[in-house]
RNA sequence: GGAUGGGUGGCCGAGUGGUCGAAGGCGGUAGUCUUGAAAACUACUGUACGUUGACGCGUACCCUGGGUUCGAAUCCCAGCCCAUCCGCCA
């Protein structure tokens, strides 16, 4: 969310801001009401005063008529700024309406485009995509041929977009999480398991919708819990109305948490097999920070995730998300594509991981601010958020570069302490 | 799930319906003293919003939401959360 005396003053670089991002916000409209509002708030304000004023005075009247007549005048004093209030929240209501919908500010090097098709290549990985000189199987094949996945079994269960991971795809979920949170430790993070529900508010506050027509998100009946998407849900709400001291800033937290989605609307994109799934596991990096630190975060998170990925020996390049393509809160956002030979017609790129820069807009609907020894006041922090390893995807990449003439597939190195063989179906 | 006791400022902890943004303590900051440090002493020490050129002033906030009242941290109702005990359970 931005900050509503941001957008006053900003207003037309807001308006352009929308444009350019695709979403529809009556910016005018919100000056309007919020100069409405103003007014309002002050006359609740001064009524208040003498009423308080009147209600102080009571004790001190001479007569009981005379405090009689007082208390009608407090009456009627409050009932008027009763009625201002009302105003006030209604105007406070309707501005906050328009408000949410209005995405983050954009990076001005981010690329300009309606959508994904103009987002930009800015980097490639150590790997080049593998040509292979046999028939390349996908995953759904490759997992088959093993006994790895169950499909079927997790339809049965749950209904299509669930599976039961088997055999060797345990033990390479297993230890996927484990490469990825002991490389992240490495890199000055906490660690964290985080729940995987959450209350509403703290979805609002990252910027998600529960409950709505069109929401990506599975809701507990008659409680106010809802199934986390991500991480970054749970990791951003851990500091939900805190304020942290300048000091301890950054702050790196990296979680494991199952995510569910129920990708509503996503049945035209329907992709066959672990791709968009309702169920996996991710590990999570997310950051607080000073205003001044996250640009730089931001590549740290982005080189990371190419680390991790370089380091599994798996192909990839990196794009700079393209305005119409940002998710509201995102200032910035990269995302790594991993080549999955299986996809397509001879393969194609699919996106693995996503970092963003969320400047202050998370940290305003969350109320986590910062403090500064011997500065007055308190500030809203940074958020930043990036996936170290979506399991289920990273088990496609896997899967599908190591393959081999035989069907079986190379472990990569990296994994090997961890699965504690070299080839699965070899 | 049942019973009981609780939720007050960074922390601990008082608080007869008006003079309470809230005693006292701890912590923190600055100063006095000291060669320096400690101790002692003194002063200051919440946040947000609004307003002002500025000093400042105003409003709100004692878990949340309602209610009673001229006036609520204090009374009433509902909810949430926490602690302890019992039951159940991985």
């Amino acid at each position: 969310m931005l900050d509503r005396k941001f957008i006053v003053e900003n207003a037309e670089a807001v308006a352009k801001n929308c444009e350019l991002r695709g979403v529809p916000a009556d910016i005018p409209r919100l000056v309007e009401l919020e100069g409405q509002r103003r007014q309002l708030l002050q006359q609740a304000e001064e009524l208040n005063r003498r009423a308080n004023e009147v209600s102080k005075s009571i004790g001190q009247a001479d007569s009981d008529e005379e405090r009689e007549q007082r208390k009608a005048e407090g009456r009627s004093l409050r009932e008027q700024k009763d009625e201002a209030q009302k105003q006030r929240d209604q105007l406070a209501d309707e501005i906050l309406e328009i408000q949410s919908g209005i995405p983050n500010m954009t990076h001005p090097a981010a690329p300009v485009g309606e959508d994904d098709k103009s987002n930009l290549e800015v980097r490639r990985g150590k790997h080049e995509p593998p040509r292979f000189d046999f028939t390349v199987l996908d995953h759904v094949e490759l997992a088959e041929k093993h006994d790895l996945i169950d499909f079927e079994a997790g339809a049965r269960i749950a209904g299509a977009g669930f599976y039961f991971l088997k055999n060797d795809a345990v033990l390479l979920e297993l230890a996927l999480q484990q490469y990825a949170i002991n490389h992240l430790i490495r890199h000055g993070f906490t660690p964290v398991i985080t729940p995987d529900l959450a209350y509403s508010e703290i979805l609002h506050g990252t910027g998600y919708i529960p409950r709505g027509p069109e929401t990506q998100i599975y809701s507990i009946e008659n409680s106010n819990l809802n199934l986390v998407a991500t991480a970054e849900i749970t990791l951003g709400g851990m500091m939900a109305g805190e304020t942290l001291d300048s000091e301890e800033l950054p702050l790196k937290i990296c979680g494991i948490s199952h995510c569910f989605r129920t990708e509503a609307g996503a049945a035209g994109r329907a992709t066959r097999g672990l791709f968009r799934v309702h169920q996996f596991t991710k590990v999570e990096m997310f950051a607080f920070s000073l205003p001044e630190q996250s640009e730089e975060i931001l590549e740290q998170f982005c080189q990371i995730e190419c680390d991790l990925f370089d380091d599994l020996g798996i192909p990839f390049r990196v794009v700079d998300t393209a305005t119409g393509d940002l998710g509201g809160p995102a200032y910035r956002k990269y995302d790594l594509e991993a080549w999955m030979p299986g996809r397509g017609e001879g393969g194609e790129w699919g996106e693995v991981t996503s970092t963003s820069n969320c400047t202050d807009y998370q940290a305003r609907r969350l109320n986590a601010r910062y403090k500064t020894k011997g500065e007055k006041g308190t500030k809203f922090l940074h958020t930043l958020n990036g996936t170290a390893v979506a399991i289920s995807r990273a088990i496609i990449a896997v899967m599908e570069n190591n393959q081999r003439e035989d069907g079986s597939i190379v472990v990569p190195e990296v994994l090997r302490p961890y699965m504690g063989k070299e080839i699965i179906g070899g």
